[in-house]
RNA sequence: GGGCCGCUAGCUCAGUCGGCAGAGCACCGCCCUUUUAAGGCGGGUGUGCCGGGUUCGAACCCCGGGCGGCUCACCA
C-alpha cells in the first residue's frame, strides 16, 4: 500500500512526537477492569451524587471513536468489543500528560482509568486520572454521520467494516452463537464431531466441479472437498453411530449473493434412523436454534415472515409438482416431460434423465413459492446417487430437502448402505461424466470397499451454515455472514 | 460467462450544455475546562479507476480494459 496521503503523514508526525516525548506509540499490556458494556450494566442506575459519595473507580481500553477537543479539556467515547464509554481528559487533572492528549486522534487505541462520574447532561463518563497510548493509528476512519457505505472497501477492508458498523459486530457473534447452539446440541443428542479430509483425491459426497491442487512430495494431484459426506459414512461403518463435521466446504463455481466459493456446512450423520427420523429432528434443532437467538419461532426475512411452528408441511416433489399444475403424466414420461418443459420455456438443454427434467420444472415452477419452511420429499433416484431407494417405488429414494424462503437450506436421506446398489450407481455417475457431466460424482473404489465390510442403515443430513445465518440475521447477500468473502484481486 | 448500473478529497456524496474540480464530515492552524454530529475564526488537502480517442478545451462524449453491485446462467 503505498497511498500515503498527507492525512497519514500528518499522523506520522504526531507518532514521532510521541516517540520524543517518551511514549511507546505501539505500547505494552494493559490491565482493564470493565468493558464498556459492564460499566453500563453496573453503575448505569447511580446518580451523580451516589457516584461522588462513593467513588467507583474503572480501568478500560478501547479505540477513540470520537474526540471533542477544547483548549484544556477533552471529551472522547472509547469503544471497546461490548459498546462504548464516554471518558474526559482534563489538563488540570492530567497535568504534563494532557500533552499527549493533544497528539492523540480517532482511531487511536488507548486505555484510561478513573472514577465514573455523570456529565451535566447526564452520562456516565470516565474521569480519567491516568491513560497510556496502546496503539497509534495512522489512518483516518471513515466519517462518523455515514459510516462506511462502499460494499467494496466494506468487504476488503472488513476490520474497517467491524469498527465503525457495529451491526456488522453484531450480525458475526451471532453467526458464533448459531454455530455455538448448533455444536452443543449435537452433542447433546449424542453425536461426537469430528475432523475428515479437506484434501481428496477423489472428490466425493456432492455433484460440483472441485479446486485442484497438488502434493509436490507424493507427486499426486489432489481436489479440496466438495462435501465431507463420503468420510463421514465410513465413520459409520468404523463403528460410531451418530457423528457430525461443521467445516468448510469448497467449489469452483460462480459466485453470488448465495455463493461463495469456501461455505461452511454442517453434515451429521445417525445410525439406525432414516430420514423420518431427521425431519422430526430438523424440526427441533431449528425451532430451538430459534427460541435461543431470535425468542421467537416467527422470523422476518427480507419482505417474508416465516412461522417455523411445528408441524412444518411435508410433500413429495411429485405432489410438489402436480400442485404446481404439471400433468401427471409429465411427470412420469421423459419425451412428455421434455416437451412440457420446453412449452413452458425451460431450458431442459442439459437435461439427460427425467429426474434432471423434473428437478428443472421444480426448480422454475415450484420454488419460487416455497416460503417454508417446507419438507419436499422423495427425489428421483438419478438426482440422488447416494441414497437409498423407496421401498415401495425404486426410481425415488428417501430422501428431503428443507426450504425456507425459496432455498434450500438443508439436505437429507437415508443413506444407501448397499454397496452393490451404490457400485452401480457411481457406475452411472462415471458414464454421465464421460458424456460431458463435469458435476457427475467419482467413483470411489474405497468407499464401496467400507460398504462392503457392512454400513448400518442410516441417515444423514447437511445444512448450509452460511444461508442459514444470513436467515437468522436477515441478511441479503451471503458476503454479509462471511467476513472475508472472496473478491477478485484490488489491483 | 451474459445483461444493467456504479467508480470524483480519508469517508459520504454533488457537479447544469464539454468551459478555472465542489459540499458536509474528517484533517491542519488559532480560541475555548461538562461536550454528544460541541462551538467560533481561517485553510481544499484531488492520479476524477486505468489506457487510448474526439475536441481549442473532457469528470462529462467515443473505444478498450479494471474493480464492485444487482441480475440471469450454475449451484448449496
Amino acid at each position: 500500500m503505498e497511498d500515503i496521503n498527507e492525512l497519514i503523514e500528518q499522523r506520522i508526525r504526531k507518532l514521532e512526537d510521541l516517540r520524543e516525548m517518551g511514549i511507546n506509540p505501539y505500547g505494552e499490556p494493559y490491565d482493564i477492569t470493565h468493558h464498556a458494556s459492564e460499566i453500563h450494566s453496573l453503575f448505569g442506575e447511580k446518580d451523580a451524587e451516589s457516584l461522588e459519595k462513593d467513588p467507583v473507580e474503572v480501568s478500560v481500553a478501547g479505540r477513540m471513536i470520537a474526540l471533542r477537543s477544547f483548549g484544556k479539556a477533552a471529551f472522547s467515547h472509547l469503544q471497546d468489543e461490548t459498546g462504548k464509554i464516554q471518558v474526559y481528559f482534563r489538563k488540570d487533572i492530567l497535568k504534563e500528560a494532557y500533552g499527549i492528549v493533544k497528539k492523540l486522534d480517532i482511531g487511536d487505541i488507548v486505555g484510561v482509568k478513573g472514577e465514573l462520574f455523570r456529565t451535566r447532561t447526564g452520562e456516565l463518563t470516565v474521569m480519567v486520572r491516568e491513560f497510556k497510548l496502546l496503539t497509534k493509528s495512522l489512518r483516518p476512519l471513515p466519517e462518523k454521520w455515514h459510516g462506511l457505505k462502499d460494499v467494496e472497501l466494506r468487504y476488503r477492508q472488513r476490520y474497517v467494516d467491524l469498527i465503525v458498523n457495529p451491526q456488522v459486530r453484531e450480525t458475526f457473534a451471532k453467526r458464533s452463537a448459531i454455530i455455538k447452539f448448533i455444536r452443543d446440541f449435537l452433542e447433546r443428542e449424542g453425536f461426537i464431531e469430528v475432523e475428515t479430509p479437506m484434501m481428496h483425491q477423489i472428490p466425493g459426497g456432492a455433484a460440483a466441479r472441485p479446486f485442484k491442487t497438488h502434493h509436490n512430495a507424493l507427486g499426486i494431484d489432489l481436489y479440496l472437498r466438495i462435501a465431507p459426506e463420503l468420510y463421514l459414512k465410513r465413520l459409520l461403518v468404523g463403528g460410531y453411530e451418530r457423528v457430525f463435521e461443521i467445516n468448510k466446504n469448497f467449489r469452483n463455481e460462480g459466485i453470488s449473493t448465495r455463493h461463495n466459493p469456501e461455505f461452511t456446512m454442517l453434515e451429521f450423520y445417525v445410525a439406525y434412523r432414516d430420514y423420518r427420523f431427521l425431519m422430526d429432528f430438523t424440526e427441533r434443532l431449528f425451532t430451538e436454534l430459534l427460541k435461543e437467538i431470535t425468542g421467537s419461532l416467527r422470523l422476518k426475512y427480507g419482505d417474508l415472515e416465516i412461522d417455523f411452528s411445528p408441524p412444518w408441511e411435508r410433500i413429495s416433489m411429485f405432489d410438489a409438482l402436480m400442485n404446481a399444475g404439471v400433468p401427471e403424466e409429465v411427470l412420469r414420461d421423459y419425451e412428455k416431460a421434455r416437451d412440457w418443459a420446453r412449452g413452458k420455456g425451460i431450458d431442459v438443454s442439459g437435461a439427460v434423465t427425467l429426474g434432471k427434467l423434473l428437478d428443472e420444472i421444480f426448480k422454475e415452477k415450484v420454488e419460487p413459492s416455497l416460503v417454508g419452511p417446507v419438507f419436499i420429499t422423495d427425489y428421483p433416484v438419478e438426482l440422488s446417487p447416494l441414497a437409498k431407494r423407496k421401498k415401495d417405488d425404486p426410481d425415488f429414494v428417501e430422501r428431503f430437502e428443507l426450504f425456507i424462503a425459496s432455498r434450500e437450506i438443508a439436505n437429507a436421506f437415508t443413506e444407501l448402505n448397499d454397496p452393490q446398489d451404490q457400485r452401480e450407481r457411481f457406475l452411472k455417475q462415471v458414464e454421465a461424466k464421460e458424456k460431458g457431466d463435469e458435476e457427475a460424482h467419482w467413483m470411489d473404489a474405497d468407499f464401496i470397499r467400507a460398504l462392503e465390510y457392512g454400513m448400518p442403515p442410516a441417515a444423514g443430513e447437511g445444512i448450509g451454515i452460511d444461508r442459514l445465518v444470513m436467515l437468522l440475521t436477515n441478511s441479503p447477500s451471503i458476503r454479509d455472514v462471511i467476513l472475508f468473502p472472496q473478491l477478485k484481486p484490488e489491483k
